[in-house]
DNA sequence: TTTTGTGAACTAGTTCACAGCT
DNA sequence: AGCTGTGAACTAGTTCACAAAA
């Protein structure tokens, strides 16, 4: 990084200014931290981006660009030393940390979920569950998490530090529900129901939409279906 | 659309050429369908694009352009007709028929996916489950999906006239399960699991990275946890 | 020599703005 | 008058290609 560089005002000019990365980028970043993973398990001390990229179907100027947003992390001559690169970027993605999570709808897809292994895996942490239906108040997952009244979602947040909520009601209850997570203060999102939600701009929503990809694969198969005389 | 058009070779000129859309465009396709569902539901006959993207916060222009690709539906003073559009979006998605999916791994996660609701909606019909595990082949999902040996793929794919794979298997068995289902003749599927799969490129497939969702998540919170002094 | 970090070039996607149809 | 369909302008994202560093 040169210091007579005259364009694009960094905000802090070290490191870390992450002004307006792109979601692209950051979801790209999470997937060279998996990389990283498989490379370390497989005893593997140093990697230039051209090999990453060959070994996982990747671009090595986008690499190195995606990482150049947060730091100089390379050696030039040799690449990245995987070890660090991995901790740099589990620091980026705020992983060096454990976050708590919940989700509201104790459902097939909630309890479902609540037990996904992925989940633990980096650091995160199913911290309880809810709903509204007296029977299940109470009642645990599985695997042990907790079943709440959706009522407690702000006593209980708030006792649990919950940083993550992940929605997976029916899609009539999704916008409510999302009112109740923003006004327990808990400020990102993951919502499974169908259908656009409005929240505020200080809350990160992201949405899975199971229709929508269905119907995506859908469309590919009529195209194909047309096409082929 | 004039005639006297020079540039952009299109295929078929009527309409439907779909030569090179973008999956962005699909995507939004699909929701412009659930807003129609909306809209009938409510009684309204005639909208605007102007009308339709105030309604569901989307861009009009965007809308006109995406239709535009597949033909004209709309009619100029007056907006476009709700159950027309509804109809040859429903075509256009490849949804009007019956859609059979069968999803891979009796697991949590695969187990949930066969009885969520959302699904039959559209016209998608979930017509086989798949496991490894003796205990589970031959037994039902809640909502009665049968659960089959992986190894009898093919020939129940065939059978059942399965055009969707759906991957819900833990990580290390996603590739070689993807094997199987393009040996199954299937062309679309949907993966669940962690990581990038390799797939031929006459199959389109689709990821739902759970992980890289929370990861992204994670990001803006450790962003907006730097940032605030 | 090897490989990074990065301006420049390119490609894809979105939004504007308006001619032309109803 | 009102609204679509669509080139043109713009914005975002990706890839190239090379100077500079180890």
């Amino acid at each position: 990084m040169k210091t007579s560089n005259k364009a694009t005002a960094k905000t802090s000019p070290g490191k870390q200014s992450a002004d307006q990365v792109s979601e692209l980028t950051t979801n790209r970043l999470s997937v060279y931290l998996r990389c990283l993973h498989v490379l370390e398990g497989a005893g593997v001390n140093t990697i230039s981006s051209q090999a990453l990229a060959e070994q996982f179907h990747l671009n090595a100027a986008q690499i190195r660009k995606d990482l150049a947003y947060f730091g100089e992390f390379g050696v030039r001559g040799v690449g990245y030393y995987v070890r660090d690169l991995k901790r740099h970027l589990r620091q980026i993605l705020g992983l060096d940390r454990r976050l708590r999570v919940a989700i509201i709808g104790a459902g097939n897809l909630g309890l479902a979920l609540a037990d996904y292994p992925g989940f633990k895996q980096e650091g995160f942490e199913i911290a309880a569950l809810f709903d509204t239906l007296k029977d299940k108040v109470g009642h645990q997952s599985r695997s042990g998490v907790t079943i709440h009244d959706i009522a407690d979602l702000k006593k209980v947040a708030k006792r649990e530090g919950i940083k993550i909520a992940v929605i997976a009601v029916p899609a009539p209850f999704a916008q409510p529900v999302l009112g109740l997570i923003v006004a327990a203060g808990i400020k990102a999102v993951l919502n499974f129901s169908p259908g656009a939600l409005q929240a505020p701009t200080d809350v990160k929503l992201k949405s899975v939409d199971l229709t929508v990809s269905l119907e995506s694969l859908s469309f590919f198969l009529a195209q194909g279906d047309a096409e082929e005389k």
